[in-house]
RNA sequence: GGAGAGGUGGCCGAGCGGUCGAAGGCGCACGCUUGGAAAGCGUGUGUGCGUCUAGCGCGUACCGAGGGUUCGAAUCCCUCCCUCUCCGCCA
């Protein structure tokens, strides 16, 4: 949620923005501005009906202790109709407000001017390439090696649970416990913190981070106890610190979170779900960063090097594409998303994105900072992948395959694993 | 899950229908005092919203959350949430 500050005084920067990011009725800036006013004007009378009641209220209770009771007798009797003016106007401001938060919601971020300008995926930016992608045809993809290893059971688990569900066998299982320490591990030795979260959420989590209102069917619900599963650790970890101020000397704030992420995925099919390429329940670590707002794109960007080391470290080939404004979600001011080369699909598949929400997500959960001179200001947060488990573990299983089958592990991999290969 | 107690400012803790945004204490900040420090003394110290002459201004709202009674609610009533104690259950 943008300040309506801010619209009112960029009004046509936001337009221009909305059109950018495909938005197609920037007339909803005009509306907000219009229903704003209103409710501000609405807001003065209502103040000084208010002012003017508490006095009289002060004065009732100074005859009645003076025993002069006709005198507030005729008090009360104005202030009855009084009050009855305040709560007609009360409900009117409700209403304001709630359409002006509607309206508000329906406005997306305005991207940083680094950010290019484009329709679809055909117009992100590589930004940065990294290895040779492998196109050597004779390696399997990771859900035929997989299955024929009994390394990974998508039937039991869907026999289990449903489609999306996979088991992890033996030594891919170890891989992946492997994965998340060395993740985990790295990023506590790079100043984030470790934290360990609840897997459920309530709603005003939810709104917080803004998968409500709009987002909701990508996430499971538990209707009886009113908890979502959570579909990112973002989600808990943004939320630490809902309604608190942080001292500006605390800042930046680092956090890194292992959890599963569940996401119902409504709509997904064909080739992009196969395998582990797309999942109902899957592991990720996660990397979340509070920031002073003048430091939020020097951040960023250290937090996608970040990320783009750990791939180097595993010696796996990827891109760095820096997303355009149609292509980068209604919450970013700037995104970028890094994929992996599968030489066993020959395509390249998302495992971290990079995101600048700016004051979005903090200001909808009262995430504010103390400037020096004592003022409150909302701060800035961040967040990405480091790294998303099942892409990585797909890319590890085509890029390092043996043509017998086996595994090579990455060295860095190595000590989690206690061995070189894997094996069946 | 059953029975009871309770949720007030950064913290502790009073208030239990009117003058309460809220005593008192602690903490913190600034000043005085001191050779320096402690003690002592003084002043200040919540958040949101609106507003302007933008001031350590004015108004308003907020004492777990939401609703209600009343001219007036931190105080009374209802619903919900959370915490603590005992019992039950249990990784």
């Amino acid at each position: 949620m943008l300040d309506v500050t801010y619209i009112r005084e960029n009004a046509e920067k936001v337009k221009q923005a909305m059109q950018n990011k495909g938005e197609s009725n920037p007339e909803i800036v005009d509306k907000v501005i219009t229903v704003d006013e209103q409710w501000r004007s609405l807001v003065q009378e209502t103040d000084e009906l208010r002012s003017e009641s508490n006095d009289k209220a002060k004065k009732i209770g100074a005859l009645m202790g003076q025993g002069k009771k006709d005198e507030a007798q005729e008090i009360i009797d104005y202030t009855s109709k009084l009050k009855e003016e305040i709560q007609e106007k009360e409900t009117k401001l409700r209403s304001l407000k709630n359409h002006r938060e509607d309206l508000l919601l329906q406005i997306p971020n305005v991207p940083h001017k680094s950010v290019p300008v484009g329709k679809t995926e055909e117009d992100n930016e590589v930004f940065k390439s990294w290895g040779e992608p492998n196109k050597e045809e004779w390696r399997k993809p990771h859900w035929e090696l997989g299955e024929e290893q009994e390394w990974i059971d998508f039937e039991r688990g869907a026999k289990v649970t449903g489609a999306g569900f996979p088991f992890y066998v033996g030594p891919i299982a170890r891989l992946q416990r492997a994965l998340i320490n060395y993740f985990l591990n790295t990023a506590t030795e790079n100043g984030f913190t470790e934290l360990q979260v609840p897997y459920f959420i309530n709603e005003d989590s939810a709104r917080g981070t803004g998968q409500i209102p709009d987002k909701e069917d990508m996430m499971y619900e538990i209707p009886r106890d009113e908890f979502f599963a959570i579909p990112t650790a973002e989600v808990p970890v943004t939320n630490f610190h809902r309604d608190e101020i942080i001292d500006k000397d605390d800042l930046p704030i680092r956090y890194t979170s292992y959890t599963p992420c569940w996401r119902r995925e409504a709509g997904s099919y064909g080739k992009d779900v196969r395998g582990l390429n797309r999942l109902h329940q899957f592991d990720k670590v996660e990397l979340v960063k509070m920031v002073h707002p003048d430091d939020a794109y020097d951040e960023l960007e250290s937090l996608r090097e970040y990320a783009e080391s750990l791939l180097e470290a595993l010696e796996i080939p990827y891109r760095t594409l820096l997303m355009c404004t149609g292509d980068m979600g209604f919450t970013q001011t700037k995104k970028y998303d890094l994929e992996v080369w599968s030489p066993g699909q020959q395509r390249w598949l998302e495992v971290s994105s990079c995101s600048n929400f700016g004051s979005f997500q903090a200001r909808r959960m009262m995430l504010r900072y103390r400037k020096e001179n004592g003022d409150t200001e909302t701060l800035h947060t961040i967040n990405g992948s480091g790294l998303a488990l099942p892409r990585v573990v797909a890319a590890i299983l085509e890029i390092y395959q043996q043509e017998d089958g086996s595994i090579l592990v990455p060295d860095v991999l190595q000590p989690f694993m206690g061995t070189e290969i894997i094996t069946s």
